[in-house]
DNA sequence: ATATTTAGACTACACTTGTAATCCATTTAA
DNA sequence: TTAAATGGATTACAAGTGTAGTCTAAATAT
């Protein structure tokens, strides 16, 4: 059975810190500073609020570790990038895959290395459904 | 060429809007009320206002009828899809589409029919890069 | 032991978004 | 020809978002 749970709505800046997090944790909020600041500038209050708020949503949570919060993970990333995705496909290609691949074949973004990809996906997929 | 113009940033209700003009067009604000409202139960000034806000955001444009705004869109909703598309893939997927379709094929997403499809677009490719 | 730094909590503030209501000038109906 | 309806313009307003600043208590440096 696939358990689908209500995504809580997470902001785009919410979700870069968030996938910091899903790639390390758990994490202090200074460690998800730096590793947001190799490439955006964000000011450290900033990142603070957003951890806040992914707490508040329930995305994330925490424990202390003395005065510090160390954050980890509620929801996982698999599930959220699978419930955008679907929201995503339903919104802008009735839901279908293919078309939204044929819109990228159309304008020439697809490499032969992305095509390679794609038959292996679908080898595995034709194994798993015989 | 690909020419990339930078879309303006158009809300979800602005898209459902935009969405019906981009499928009948020059239309008046009546006749997207009423598209709308078979699917979606909004208030006829609601829908005014996101109208207006599509041509303050140079989403859309229009000239008069008499009284009436006939509307028009003004980016193409090919250009506007595939710019979100890439967008999006480069937020979840690091670009590649690939494990988009894998994620989808986990998710017991994927119909036979949707492999007869991704097979045809990939064989259209191919065609097109041999 | 005091001064300073630091971590998180709380506050701020302009802009966007969803969702209309009000205003005003025409049209149209009575 | 006066009243009502209609179209668009303007205004409203709470919640969410991006982007911090301030407050406060604890830790650390001097």
């Amino acid at each position: 059975m696939t358990t689908s749970k209500a995504q809580p709505d997470i902001s785009n800046t919410e979700f870069e810190v968030l996938d910091v997090i899903w790639d390390s944790n758990p994490i202090s909020s200074n460690e998800v500073i730096d590793r947001l600041n190799q490439h955006k500038p964000w000011h450290e209050k900033t990142v603070k609020t957003l951890l806040g708020r992914l707490v508040k949503k329930g995305a994330i949570s925490f424990h202390k570790q003395q005065r510090q919060y160390l954050y980890y993970p509620i929801i996982a990333r698999e599930e959220y990038v699978q419930a955008e995705t679907s929201s995503f496909l339903s919104r802008l290609f009735k839901g279908k895959v293919a078309p939204m691949i044929a819109g990228f074949a159309n304008q020439n973004e697809l490499s032969k290395e992305d095509i390679d990809e794609l038959k292996a996906v679908i080898k595995q997929w034709e194994q798993n459904n015989d």
